[in-house]
RNA sequence: GGGCGGUUAGCUCAGUUGGUAGAGCACCGGCUUUACACGCCGGCUGUCAGGGGUUCGAGUCCCUUACCGCCCACCA
């Protein structure tokens, strides 16, 4: 076995060393050398692979960031060490909404899906005041220009950061790839009919004019106000017979198709059956019963429309109501003309002219002009109650979701319900109270996803239609492209069969308008960064993944789509882990976030504290835990880095022979060390990160300032060669060791002290193991050794505060050190006895029996003109 | 309303199966000690959120209350 302590070149030991630079001339050694370049050779068995999460990058990168994918980075060098070929690869997601927007803000363009490839066209220099009209594929082109932009922003930091990612495995989730793979496993999911389309209820945002799903739905407190209505009891001449409702929503009455109470209601059990007359529009809408009607809130009575919320959709089904819409898919009333089918009405005239006012309006500004209208006619009961409700929003949406009746696309849930709940209990939280997260989520599934979108930036579904005879599209009949052919733009290419100029005719074809939601494509990342379908030899090798890390507040969405999908495509978890990263917060313990203007500039911080001390920040967050924003913890990171680089130059540089470890303390440390090493690999292995870097300090800082202090003698000769020796075998291990347990944590600094004096790169070196530690003392452990150097660090302690309380310097000689203590101590004592006079300097050592470890110092009496000290 | 975390020194947090309360930062005092003043030595700091229980013994286990945060549900 070679000489691993010989330096290649002991001039490469640096007189300053000095962290600054160390970033830019590893990132470019790591890089000409591959460091971490995935090795394909290795099956699976060998592999150690991550589906890590691709960041939006239409936004910007936040130190939210910078801490979770640390956390990945930290396990991904670990396996890395312990011999295992890590698959590490990076992703980016630049499909779905926030792209779009960003591409027509900045180019002054605008998607029509009608509209043919122009592939001329360029974007003008400055975004025009009106916007351009282009094609899908025109504005999926820029998309992509603007993307890759950003993605290289996004690589710099990253690289920067120190994350070991193979920078030759990239993917976007809008990238060629992405789209085949989303395709066929929609495809796939239709022929078993686990895709389907259904005409339904829909929550819908009106701005962004699309479909929305359950998983992006959030509650936002909003002004609101009860407005009392009275309804008419039709058939009944009395003019004194009225029901009365309370709606947050008056200006969906001409929408309303059926008042409800509870079966149970004493008050309206005799009405259940009749009618009332919708107050200004007077259309007949029955009374009906129904359990969810809650007899203690408002008048016990709710109008039910189509459709206000998710509640009115539960009873328009169950119910068997008609359906009444007046939303349009922008957010305004549509036209309605009263009189008609569905709209009959006791005075058409009257009702349309009051509707004609509404007509046209938003939601909003509808309920204005209709309250007005109300309190004319007498049918609002006292004023307006002002309340503050929560109301639904889509995650990304300005105005309040509307419900509205669409065509769209669903995966099934609700029937693999069961299945679902036993794959969560099948994968390993970490930490594991986040499966309560997952199991909630799934128990609280309302109805299928629904996948599609009515939007431009994303994958297309792949599918056309039939046009019927009179231009009608027969959506039952589907026209499937070959699985080869993807991935297809069915608003530019052309089904089997067809030609380009039967598109939209009568006798021909129409592409599906709708692309896909964006968790749609995400929930993919496994199959899509190891290449499912089109590199299969990759993805045998790295598929199921090891670890899925991400955050706690996407298990709803990411993480479950994506195990949702893996179990339909291959009927397995996707990955065996799920390492739950927690939130960042400011020091006020709100979620750092853009909108609140405390987010600091990634890059800036990296440049202050260097990417080895906000790594250390960083490594400090557990698993699942919110974590504060604390740049004191970055400050001590980089002290630690520093400190690295100059205990271990003192090791290095002028070191003599090292040979067997005979000495007691230098068997006591190494004995430590194993154990250290022990530990340390199983937390790693259970992804307990953060105790690891607590205990390596710990150790590492003692050993500095202890160990290190009593042995300077001995290693420089006073002792003799062998005990010289066995001193620079123990700092050598020692550094080595540490150095190695460190790496994962702190890749810059360990990686500059590493090439001093060891061949390639710490990062591909091999996990410390406690045999190597104990190889030079006898492959055992030393515990009285341990105690050895625990007693000799007590006694050097005691006569340091001796000297600190006398306000005397470190250097003053101790005339006197009486060591009292039990017996078996004093029996170690010989074995400390001549480190502990060089260190602390002690001219007469007595020792005394006693129960208790006790010592007493004598300083050498103060130099100089008596009488200067008082 | 349901669920999950949390509450330990001024601040940020550790605290393995119950056994004398810890670290870092901050603060105070001291020390040029030829690896490091980007350093070193030392000091101060606690009703472990409140209450009850189990136990010889509880920060730790059980019950309960309060507060903080998050997830979900309700939304007439």
């Amino acid at each position: 076995m070679p000489d691993g302590f010989l330096l290649n070149d002991p001039g490469a030991v640096p007189d300053k060393p000095a962290l600054e630079g160390l970033e830019q001339k590893w990132i470019a050694r790591w890089d000409a050398e591959r460091t971490y370049r995935f090795d394909r050779t290795r099956g699976r068995a060998d592999v150690y692979s991550i589906d890590t999460p691709p960041p939006t990058v239409s936004g910007s990168l936040h130190v939210g960031h910078v801490f979770s994918y640390t956390h990945t980075d930290v396990i991904a060098r670990f396996h890395r060490m312990r011999g295992k070929a890590v698959f590490y690869p990076m992703g980016w997601d630049d499909n779905g909404l926030p792209t779009e927007r960003r591409v027509q803000n900045f180019f002054g363009v605008r998607c029509d899906p009608s509209l043919p490839y122009d592939a001329a066209f360029v974007p003008p220099e400055k975004p025009p005041k009106q916007a351009i009209s282009v094609s899908r594929p025109n504005f999926i082109e820029l998309c992509a220009r603007l993307t890759a932009e950003d993605e290289k922003v996004f690589e710099h930091l990253w690289r920067y950061l120190g994350l070991s990612v193979d920078w030759s495995m990239t993917y976007a989730t809008i990238g060629r790839r992405a789209q085949r793979i989303s395709q066929l496993s929609f495809l796939r999911l239709l022929q078993r009919g686990i895709a389907y389309q259904l005409e339904a209820p829909t929550l819908w945002d009106v701005d962004f004019r699309t479909a929305v799903a359950q998983a992006e739905l959030e509650d936002r407190e909003q002004p609101g106000a009860y407005h009392r209505i009275r309804f008419a009891t039709a058939g009944s001449p009395s003019s004194a017979a009225f029901l009365e409702i309370d709606t947050t929503r008056p200006e969906l009455i001409p929408a309303c198709v059926a008042l409800v109470a509870h079966p149970e209601d004493e008050r309206y059990k005799p009405l259940f059956g009749t009618e009332v007359i919708t107050p200004l529009f007077g259309v007949r809408v029955p009374v009906r019963a129904h359990p969810l009607a809650d007899p203690e809130k408002g008048t016990g009575v709710a109008m039910i429309c189509t459709f206000g919320d998710v509640t009115d959709v539960v009873w328009w089904r169950e119910l068997g109501l008609p359906v009444r819409s007046i939303i349009q898919p922008n957010g305004a009333l549509r036209p309605v003309t009263f009189g008609q089918e569905g709209w009959d009405s006791a005075d058409a005239g009257a009702a349309q002219q009051h509707y004609d006012q509404l007509a046209g309006l938003s939601a909003t500004k509808a309920r204005v002009r209709i309250v007005e209208q109300l309190q004319q006619s007498g049918a609002l009961v006292g004023e307006p109650r002002p309340i503050t409700h929560a109301v639904k929003f889509y995650e990304k949406g300005d105005r309040p979701l509307e419900i509205l009746t669409s065509r769209q696309w669903f995966i099934k849930t609700m029937d693999h319900r069961e299945a679902l709940l036993a794959r969560g209990r099948e994968l390993e939280w970490h930490p594991s109270y986040m499966q309560a997260r997952f199991e909630n989520w799934v128990n609280g599934l309302a109805g299928d996803w629904c996948v599609s979108r009515q939007r431009f930036f994303g994958v297309p579904f792949p599918l056309w239609y039939k046009l019927r005879a009179d231009g009608s599209i027969d959506y039952d009949a589907r026209l499937l492209p070959a699985e080869d052919r993807l991935p297809i733009d069915p608003s530019t290419d052309v089904p089997e069969g067809y030609r380009p100029d039967q598109r939209n005719q009568p006798g021909g074809f129409a592409g599906d308008p709708d692309v896909m939601d964006t968790w749609a494509t995400s929930s993919l990342t496994p199959q899509i960064a190891g290449g499912w379908g089109d590199d299969q030899d990759l993805f045998e090798r790295v598929f199921p993944m090891d670890v899925r890390p991400q955050a706690h507040d996407i298990i709803r969405t990411w993480l479950f789509d994506t195990v949702l999908r893996s179990y339909f495509d291959f009927g397995t978890l996707p990955w065996k882990n799920a390492a739950i990263s927690g939130w960042v917060l400011d020091p006020d313990r709100k979620k750092m976030s853009k909108s609140k203007g405390n987010v600091v500039t990634p890059m800036a911080l990296l440049e202050e504290h260097g990417a080895d001390g906000v790594r250390y920040w960083a490594a400090s967050g557990r698993s699942g835990t919110d974590t504060a924003f604390d740049p004191g913890q970055m400050k001590v990171g980089r002290r630690l880095a520093i400190k690295l680089l100059n205990a271990s130059k003192f090791v290095l540089a002028n070191r003599g022979a090292h040979g067997a470890v005979t000495a007691a303390v230098d068997r006591g440390l190494l004995t430590s060390l194993a154990s250290l090493v022990r530990q340390s690999t199983a937390d790693l292995e259970q992804y307990h990160y953060t105790r690891v870097l607590e205990m390596t300090e710990s150790f590492f800082w003692s050993f500095c300032d202890d160990y290190l202090e009593l042995v300077k003698g001995r290693r420089y000769g006073d002792q003799g060669a062998d005990l010289a020796a066995s001193a620079n075998a123990t700092l050598l291990t020692t550094l080595s060791t540490l150095l190695r347990l460190f790496a994962p944590f702190l890749p810059f600094v360990t990686e500059e002290v590493w090439s001093w004096w060891q061949e390639g790169s710490i990062h591909k070196a091999a996990w410390p193991a406690p045999e190597e530690v104990l190889a030079a003392c006898g492959n055992v452990d030393h515990p009285d050794g341990v105690e050895a150097l625990q007693f000799a660090t007590t006694v050097l302690g005691t006569i340091r505060k001796k000297k600190s309380e006398e306000q005397r310097p470190l250097k003053t000689p101790v005339t006197l050190a009486v060591v009292r203590a039990p017996q078996a101590q004093l029996a170690l004592l010989p074995t400390v006895e001549a480190d502990l006079r060089a260190s602390g300097l002690i001219q007469q050592l007595d020792t005394q029996e006693l129960d208790v470890l006790q010592v007493d110092v004598t300083l050498a009496p103060v130099e100089g003109v008596a009488g200067d000290r008082a």
